[in-house]
DNA sequence: AGGTGACTTAGTCGAGCGACTAAACTCTAC
DNA sequence: GTAGAGTTTAGTCGCTCGACTAAGTCACCT
C-alpha cells in the first residue's frame, strides 16, 4: 500500500476514534439510550452528516463501540492475569479496579444493556465473556492446585466472575455496602490459604 | 369513603395495573429503550392518551413500575428468606429462582439500567437493595454463628448478593456457563458445614 | 331527565430523530 | 493548474416521539 493510501487509512481510523471515544464518554454522561447523531457529533467535534459517513448507521457506530471495548477489556485482563509477578498481588490489582474504575465499567454495563435486546452484540458479550472465562480458568488453575480449594474450577472461576460483575452492577446504582469488607476478607483469606500452603510445601 | 367512589378507585388501579403488567412484558420483550407511549398502549389494549391521563408522563410511569416491581421483589424475597423451613432449604429455592427465572430477572436489570441515568430511580435502587441487604443479614447471622464461618457478615452478605447479581447480569447475555456448577458446589459445601456443625453440637 | 365526573378515543402539535445527499472544501498526484 | 478522491458541511425528508386536548361516552347521583 502506498504512503499516500496508508495516510488516508490512519486519518480514517482518527476520525473513527474521536467519534468512538465520543461515544464512550456519552455512555457514561447519559447512557445507550440517550445518545443521538446529533449528540454524539457535538461531542465528538463534528457534523452529524458524518455519523452515516464513517459507520453507515448508528447501530453499526454500537457494533464498533462493542468491539473495540471489549477488545481493550480482554487485552487489560490478560495484561493482568498473565503477567509474571505472585497471584495475591494479581487479586490485589484486580480488586483495586473493580472498586474504583467508575467510568470504565459504567461504558462496559451501558454496552451490555444495549446488547441484551440485539441478538449480534449479545453474541459478542457472550464471546467477550467466554474469552474472559478461558483467561480466568489459565489464572486460578494453578492457584486452585497449589492452595488445594475443595472447589471444581467452573464454579470456583464462575463465583469471581458474578461476584466481580454483582460489584460493577452495584456501583452503577451508587451502591457500595459491603464491598470494601468483601475486597479486605478476599485478601485476607487468599494471604492466610498461602501461608498455609508454603507450611505443607506447596 | 363511599362505595361508588371505592368502586373507582378499584377500576383506576385495575386499569393502571393493565399498563404497569404491559409495561413489565415490554421489559422482557425489547427492553426499556424500545418502550413508547403508542407501543405500551397498544400491548395494554387500550388508547395512547390514557397514558398521560393516568400517569402524568412516561417518567412517572417508569416511577410506578420500578416501584410495584421493587416491592414485589422484596415481598418475595421476605417471604424466602423469612420463612420458618431449615436454611438449606430457603438456599435451594433461592439457588433455584436464580438459575430458573429468566423473565423476572430480564425486568428488574432493565429497570436497573432505565434508573442509572435518573437520579430519582437510582435512589429507589439503592434503597431497594438496603433492604435486601438488611434481610440477607438477618438470615446469614444465626447461619454464620452456627457453621462457624471465618468471614465477617458483612463481606458475606455483599458476597451473596453481588454473585446473585452476576449470575442474573451473566443471564441477560445468555450466558450460563458455571452457574449450575456453581450451584451444585454452594449446595454441597452448605450441607458439608451443616453436617460439621452438627457433630460439633451447634 | 339532567348534571357531573371519570374515562376513552381520535386526533394534533412541535420537537427531534436517523438516514441521506448536494455542494463545497482540501489535499494529493500528475 | 487541474482532476480526482476523500472529507466535511449544511441542510432535507419522512417518521416517530411525548405531551396534550376537544369531543364523545358512560355511569352514577339528585
Amino acid at each position: 500500500m502506498s504512503s499516500a493510501a496508508a495516510a488516508i487509512q490512519e486519518n480514517r481510523a482518527r476520525t473513527e476514534d474521536r467519534f468512538l471515544d465520543a461515544a464512550e464518554r456519552l455512555l457514561v454522561e447519559v447512557g445507550f439510550a440517550g445518545i443521538t447523531t446529533r449528540r454524539l457529533a457535538e461531542e465528538a467535534g463534528a457534523n452529524h452528516g458524518l455519523v452515516h459517513y464513517y459507520f453507515g448507521s448508528m447501530e453499526q457506530l454500537y457494533v464498533r463501540v462493542l468491539e473495540r471495548f471489549t477488545a481493550r477489556l480482554i487485552a487489560r485482563q490478560r495484561g493482568l492475569y498473565s503477567s509474571d509477578i505472585p497471584f495475591a498481588e494479581k487479586w490485589r490489582q484486580a480488586m483495586h479496579y473493580l472498586v474504583t474504575d467508575r467510568e470504565y465499567q459504567k461504558v462496559w454495563l451501558e454496552l451490555q444493556a444495549l446488547a441484551w435486546n440485539r441478538p449480534e452484540l449479545r453474541s459478542r458479550v457472550a464471546r467477550i465473556h467466554g474469552e474472559w472465562r478461558a483467561l480466568l480458568r489459565e489464572a486460578f488453575g494453578p492457584v486452585r492446585e497449589r492452595l488445594d480449594l475443595d472447589i471444581p474450577l467452573d464454579a470456583l472461576v464462575a463465583l469471581v466472575m458474578t461476584f466481580n460483575e454483582g460489584v460493577i452492577l452495584d456501583r452503577a446504582s451508587g451502591i457500595t455496602a459491603g464491598h470494601r469488607e468483601l475486597r479486605d476478607w478476599t485478601e485476607e483469606w487468599l494471604r492466610q490459604r498461602e501461608r498455609r500452603a508454603k507450611r505443607s510445601g506447596r
